[in-house]
Parts: C-alpha cells; sequence; structure tokens
DNA sequence: GACGGCTCCAAA
DNA sequence: AACTTTTGGAGCCGTC
C-alpha cells in the first residue's frame, strides 16, 4: 500500500493508492498537528508487510519534521527524485513522462529555510507551507497523478527490475541522508580547538592573522625581501617569486615544491596553514558545529551521476585527514568506519562482463591480481592504468599502459571506449540500474555542426574535436562512476534496514545509525557493545550490494573497516 | 557594492 | 612524475 501525503489547508491529504497509483477509497484530511502521530500509528501498528510507503514530493520537506517529531518511516518514495531519473532514463525515454512537457516536477527541490542545519523547520506553524509563497514554488502538481504517471513509466519501460531498483535505492538514500543530518557527525569543538591552537596559536582578533601564521608569512617575507607581499594574490606573489629570480607561472603547491629558495619551506607552510584556517578554522566550527555534532546538508543525487553532493556546512565533500582528530564517538560509543576498497574498478569488472578482470576482482588487492594476471608489471602501474581507463587518460605513463590493458581486458576497455565514442557523438550512456547522462548542452552541438560546415577552419575542427573527446571523457567516466554510485546507495539502504533491527524498538539516536557517507565511505555510530554485529551488517550489506546490482558475478566488494574511537584513528 | 570568472586546494 | 573524472568553498580581481 502507498499513501500518497500531500499539503492541504487544514493540513495533510493522505491517499492510498495501489501500486498502479489507483485510489483506494477516499482521501483523508489529517490535522497537521496529528500528522506525526498518525504516521507513527501507521509505522507501529502495523506487521513489516503493511506498513505503508508513504509518497511525498520531496523527502527534504517532510521527514526532517517526522524525525523532530521522533518519528520514523521505513520506506518512502521521493516523488522529485524518482521524477528526475525517469525523465532522463533510456529505459523509460518512450515512456509519457518522458514524453510530457517540463513542468513543476523539473524544478529542483524548494530550498530548506534558516534552521535546516539541525533537521528542523524554521517555524511552528508553517510546519508544510512552503509552497505558500507566491512565486517561490512553481504551481504544486498534484503528487497522485505524478505517482500513477510514474507507475506507469516504470512498468513501461524495458526493464521495470533495475529502474524500480534504483529508484528505490534513491528514495532510501534520501531517508538515510534526512537521518544522517538530524543525528549529526560526533564533533568534539574542544578537540578541533586545541588542534586549531596546535597548528595556528591562539584564536586571533577578527581581521588578523593567527600568530604562527603570521610568524610564517613574516619568514616568507624576508626571503623574497617583500615586505608587503599579499601571499593570497597569486598575481603579487608570481611578482615577487619572480623578483626573487624563480622564474614561475603559477603558485601551485606542487609547482613550488620543485624549487630550490629559502622562501619556498615557510611559504608551502603557509599556504598549508592558511587553507587550514579558511577551511576548517574557527570560524568553520563556529558555524558548523553546535552541541558536539557537525551536520552537513546532503543533496541525494545533486550529482549528474548519482553521486551525492552537499551544499552549506562547510561542504561534507572534504572533511580533510588535518581535523578528523575532532570527530570523536560519544563515551561508551565507537566509530565503525568501513569503505569499500577499490570500488570503481570492481564496478568495471562486474559491469563489463570481462572474464579477466572479474577474476582479478576477486582478489582483496585488485592491482596485486592484475600484476599478478602479467597484464602489467607494477602494482602502482596497475592502479594507474586503471584510473586512465576509466578517466580517459591519453598521455603519460597512464597513456602509455592502456595498449597493454586493452589487450589483457578486452571487454572491459571496451565497455569504456564505448561509453566514450558515444560521448563523442553526443549520445547518452546509462548505468547499470537506468539513470543516463545529461545530452551536451549550450553550444556543444553548434561547435561540432560549424566543424563540419563548408567555412569550417582548423581551428573550428580543432576545437571540436577537442570538446567532442572532453564530453566522451565524461561519458566514459559517467558508466563507472553512475554505477559505482548506485552500489553505494544499494549498500547503505540495505544496511540502514539491519540496523532498523539491531535498534529493535530504541529510536535512532539511541541505537547503531550511519552519521556519515561520502561516495563509497561510510561511518556509523555505535554503542560500543554493539560494534561486532554492525561490522557484520555492514559486510553482509555490501555483499548484497552486489547480487542486488550484478545477480551472479565472480566480483567481490571488500570493505576496510575499522572499529575506532577517532575518525582519524581509522586507516 | 554585487557579481562572475579565475586560481587554488580539498575529497572520492 | 604527471594526468584524466565528479564535486564545494575561499579569496582575489575585474566589470558592471
Amino acid at each position: 500500500m502507498f499513501l500518497v501525503v500531500a499539503s492541504h489547508p487544514n493540513g495533510v491529504l493522505l491517499s492510498a493508492v495501489d501500486e498502479r497509483g489507483a485510489p483506494v477509497g477516499e482521501p483523508r484530511p489529517v490535522p497537521l498537528a496529528e500528522f506525526p502521530v498518525e504516521v507513527s500509528r501507521l509505522e507501529f501498528g502495523s506487521e513489516q508487510r503493511d506498513r505503508p510507503r508513504w509518497v511525498w514530493d520531496d523527502t527534504t520537506s517532510w521527514y526532517p519534521r517526522l524525525l523532530a517529531a521522533g518519528v520514523r518511516v521505513e520506506r518512502c518514495v521521493d516523488l522529485r527524485l524518482s521524477h528526475a531519473i525517469l525523465r532522463n532514463s533510456e529505459l523509460t525515454a518512450m515512456t509519457d513522462l518522458a514524453r510530457s512537457e517540463r513542468n513543476g516536477w523539473d524544478e529542483p527541490a524548494p530550498q530548506e529555510r534558516v534552521g535546516s542545519r539541525d533537521g528542523f523547520r524554521s517555524s511552528g506553524e508553517g510546519l508544510f507551507d512552503l509552497e505558500s509563497e507566491p512565486g517561490a514554488v512553481p504551481a504544486a502538481t498534484d503528487p497522485v497523478a505524478e505517482f500513477r504517471l510514474q507507475r506507469g513509466a516504470i512498468a513501461a519501460s524495458a526493464d521495470p527490475g533495475r529502474i524500480g531498483l534504483l529508484l528505490a535505492a534513491e528514495s532510501a538514500g534520501a531517508l538515510v541522508a534526512a537521518e544522517m543530518q538530524f543525528a549529526g557527525l560526533p564533533w568534539r569543538a574542544d578537540l578541533h580547538e586545541r588542534l586549531l591552537a596546535d597548528m595556528l596559536g591562539p584564536r586571533p582578533q577578527p581581521g588578523e592573522r593567527p600568530a604562527k601564521l603570521a610568524a610564517v608569512l613574516e619568514r616568507v617575507r624576508i626571503a623574497l625581501d617583500a615586505p608587503d607581499l599579499n601571499p593570497d594574490s597569486p598575481a603579487d606573489l608570481i611578482k615577487s617569486l619572480k623578483r626573487a629570480g624563480l622564474m614561475v607561472t603559477t603558485t601551485r603547491s606542487w609547482e613550488l615544491k620543485k624549487l630550490s629558495h629559502p622562501a619556498i619551506e615557510p611559504l608551502l607552510e603557509y599556504k598549508k596553514l592558511s587553507r587550514l584556517l579558511s577551511a576548517n578554522g574557527w570560524h568553520w566550527l563556529d558555524t558548523n558545529v553546535h552541541g558536539g555534532r557537525f551536520r552537513p546538508d546532503y543533496v541525494v543525487g545533486g550529482v549528474v551521476t548519482g553521486r551525492w553532493a552537499s551544499k552549506g556546512g562547510g561542504g561534507a565533500l572534504q572533511l580533510p585527514k588535518q581535523v578528523r582528530g575532532a570527530v570523536v564517538a560519544d563515551p561508551g560509543w565507537k566509530l565503525v568506519v568501513a569503505d569499500a576498497s577499490q570500488l570503481e574498478p570492481r564496478i568495471l569488472a562486474a559491469l563489463s562482463g570481462d572474464r579477466a578482470m572479474a577474476e582479478a576482482g576477486q582478489a582483496k588487492d585488485m592491482y596485486a591480481a592484475i600484476v599478478a594476471s602479467g597484464a602489467v608489471a607494477t602494482r602502482d602501474k596497475a592502479k594507474v592504468a586503471m584510473l586512465g581507463a576509466m578517466y580517459g587518460a591519453t598521455t603519460g605513463e597512464s597513456g602509455r599502459l592502456m595498449p597493454a590493458l586493452t589487450k589483457a581486458y578486452p571487454r572491459a576497455i571496451g565497455l569504456v571506449e564505448s561509453a566514450a565514442r558515444a560521448g563523442e557523438r553526443g549520445d547518452i550512456v546509462t548505468t547499470r540500474l537506468g539513470r543516463s547522462s545529461p545530452r551536451p548542452g549550450g553550444t556543444w552541438g553548434d561547435v561540432q555542426a560549424a566543424a563540419y560546415g563548408d567555412a569550417a577552419t582548423d581551428a573550428d575542427a580543432s576545437r571540436a574535436r577537442g570538446q567532442a573527446r572532453s564530453w566522451g571523457r565524461f561519458t566514459r567516466n559517467f558508466v563507472v562512476q553512475g554505477s559505482a554510485a548506485e552500489w553505494a546507495l544499494c549498500w547503505m539502504a540495505t544496511l540502514r534496514g539491519s540496523l532498523r533491527e539491531l535498534g529493535g524498538k530504541a529510536w535512532l539516536t539511541d541505537a547503531p545509525h550511519l552519521v556519515f557517507f561520502l561516495h563509497d565511505e561510510i561511518v556509523v555510530h555505535s554503542p560500543a557493545s554493539m560494534t561486532d554485529a554492525v561490522v557484520a551488517a555492514i559486510e553482509s550489506a555490501a555483499t548484497e550490494a552486489g547480487r542486488l546490482l550484478f545477480g551472479e558475478t565472480p566480483v567481490e566488494f571488500p570493505l576496510s573497516i575499522a572499529v575506532v574511537d577517532s575518525y582519524a584513528d581509522a586507516k
């Protein structure tokens, strides 16, 4: 049974529908204040198979409030995320949904307001009133009608099983994202402060440089004889370096490292400290860590490939190793940190069905197995060659290794090569479960057409070629990165279910729960007494993810798992 | 003063 | 040793 949730003048309208979206009985209004209680009643009063699947426009609009009221749901359908996939997927290209005019469902989700960082809506009575701001959001479209359209598209698709799994995983991901934001990543502000003090000196007055940063800058200025140097201005820095006899055209750290001059060592130190200050300094700490928790805004499906993005919160995409020491489990709790080893090459092996590569993909260390098979000479070469295959490198060592890799793994390399060719033609490519790449936009077609026109110059042709190859590198990577993102979603969605069972009747944050996710890595915050069970759940979820995506495949998806107090101690 | 482009660095 | 993918964010700097 599906229960469609919609805003209603007097609260919420609940419409029961069947798996095709056909109404079952009359829609039922529920006063806003009673909505969480009603959800709770239906979730907990039912056997698992009778629990409703909640259908709503955006998980971000409904679920944080439910969590704040102490209510979790087991399953949902996020209509907007699903719509985006169905709109673009090659598997549903011929359906009514994909052929319909663009509408409100193609618009981005309404922005969260003040306070979203804490998983709460800003105002008390305006709980679900996002659409009430005139002009802020396109006219609300009937979620029941949209659900019916989506179910029709799935049923009519070339592979309902794959696309259905993808939509289920995407929606489960939306629940996980809301729950992780609600729970937050344990963050010890005191340890973070200590780390900053050690590296930068005491917290400075606003507008002042921290003492250690100022000191190291002074050494740079003396070494370059440039008392007024602004080290944050690349132009100014290059000018001063040139005056000191260093012929540089860029101020990138790895370029500067090659130089030998008394100014270089303090300059690199300045860059490192300056980065720490601006990215994860006191200001970041003050704005992003509250009550011992860091709560990034995860944006499910925020990346074209299906990876998650993050917004505000300083960006969760990079928690530099430097500050991970501040991520510490609560007393009596542990962090269980797990990451999928060499995920993308394994995905490629399973995706392509290349027997030789799949055999290498059975090993704990896939790169070592590639060496053992005789394809390349060293582990470093194996790694660089695989990365080159997935990213489309043409030059350097990586480019030189491609022929050997192609010889050893013709089907696997054939898969990424054909994805690249598709992109160069302007065609779309599709992941394992059915997420398709966008078509090249903007002036792409014009530039390509210009190269074939009568008036085409060499410059036109070379510009078109470069642009086509660039898009080909994107589509090449899309199939692997996107399929890996699907594996990770299935892994996490499965794990979420196992952790719910482990927790029994305990509330989300009183039992093992997910607190962080980044592409191929997860962190679970768990009572110390339960970590063995958590580790087992994480491992079996990884096996299940492989099975869901690929069925029977020889490829293994091994994890490296650490049970630690501090994130800094993982790997 | 706002805004966009650019450079640099961080993550996978 | 460099070099290819997807991102977010800070700061600088020129333009409007």
